[in-house]
DNA sequence: ATGAGTGCAAAGGCTTTGCATTAGG
DNA sequence: CCTAATGCAAAGCCTTTGCACTCAT
């Protein structure tokens, strides 16, 4: 594996190919937008609506919507769905790290984590295949753990 | 492993157990918390509101509501999230077969599906110890394919 | 100049709640 | 009997949409 990236490298990385990644989907990589992958390259957690426009006051909701939407079009950006009413946005897999989620069913909080690479070898063996018999074509494999986080043990 | 039980004995089973949890938790097995589980033990897959509403006409909307989310408490019935903005509800997994779920990114659409024993057996070890570590509790874990389901491929 | 993007406000749609009535133990 | 459960309707809340204004190309 080679080494990560050093951070200016990754940030440049990311918002290139943000932008190229907007450009064959037609769309524009604006001030808000970009803004937007800022922020989301801060955080090591899936993002809720709320938490974007208390951490980016002056962004306007209906904006960040509509961003998160056209980011998400164009394979900037993941949704992710947890167990409370809120949608959390996060930088799609791919221009980060495969990941999977800690998710609190007590208060909803949502964290990331990582598993040894083995197992995660064999999921991705496992699920294509699997997925195939039942006329399932599958894109992608989700693994959640549900529990309590540390501030609701 | 033992044999599967019989159909008739496996309602016999559950409607005994979910009787003694509702219960345990201070509630009655009412005529339409009965109906609620005996629906979900019909289907192959997680209901929405809406399918529980057509399925079962008569029933009061407000009243699927608060019986699913007293079942849920109870342990009775499982609350499942996918990728569109419908909650699902399913059988709790202890009462029937640990399973999973393919979900459409297209149409929504929920079905379950079942992984390899020793698959399914190494991911339950490694997710108790990888939760510990970094403080979390894990109580369940939740793996799912995103893809397409054969009517939308 | 010209269409995409933005912001504000209003509308939508799933879900929850209030309250009077009914039923379970 | 007496509390919990039910049904209907209204309210809540996250999210989406309409529309006029602004900005980038």
């Amino acid at each position: 594996m080679p080494p990560a990236p050093s951070a200016s490298s990754r940030a440049h990385d990311l918002h290139a190919t943000a932008s190229q990644r907007l450009r064959s989907d037609g769309q524009r990589y604006t001030t808000n937008r970009r803004a937007l992958v800022a922020l989301l390259d801060t955080t090591d957690h899936p993002v809720t609506i709320a938490e974007v426009l208390t951490l980016r006051a002056g962004l306007a909701q209906s904006s960040v919507y509509r961003n998160l939407a056209v980011l998400e079009q164009a394979g900037v950006v993941h949704r992710v769905v947890a167990n409370d009413e809120f949608t959390r946005f996060e930088l799609a897999q791919d221009l980060t790290e495969h990941h999977h989620h800690l998710i609190c069913s007590a208060c909803g909080a949502v964290a990331d984590f990582i598993i040894e690479p083995h197992l995660e070898a064999s999921m991705a063996d496992a699920f294509a295949p699997g997925g195939e018999q039942t006329g399932f074509l599958t894109e992608h494999h989700r693994l959640d753990l549900v529990g309590h986080c540390a501030d609701c043990r």
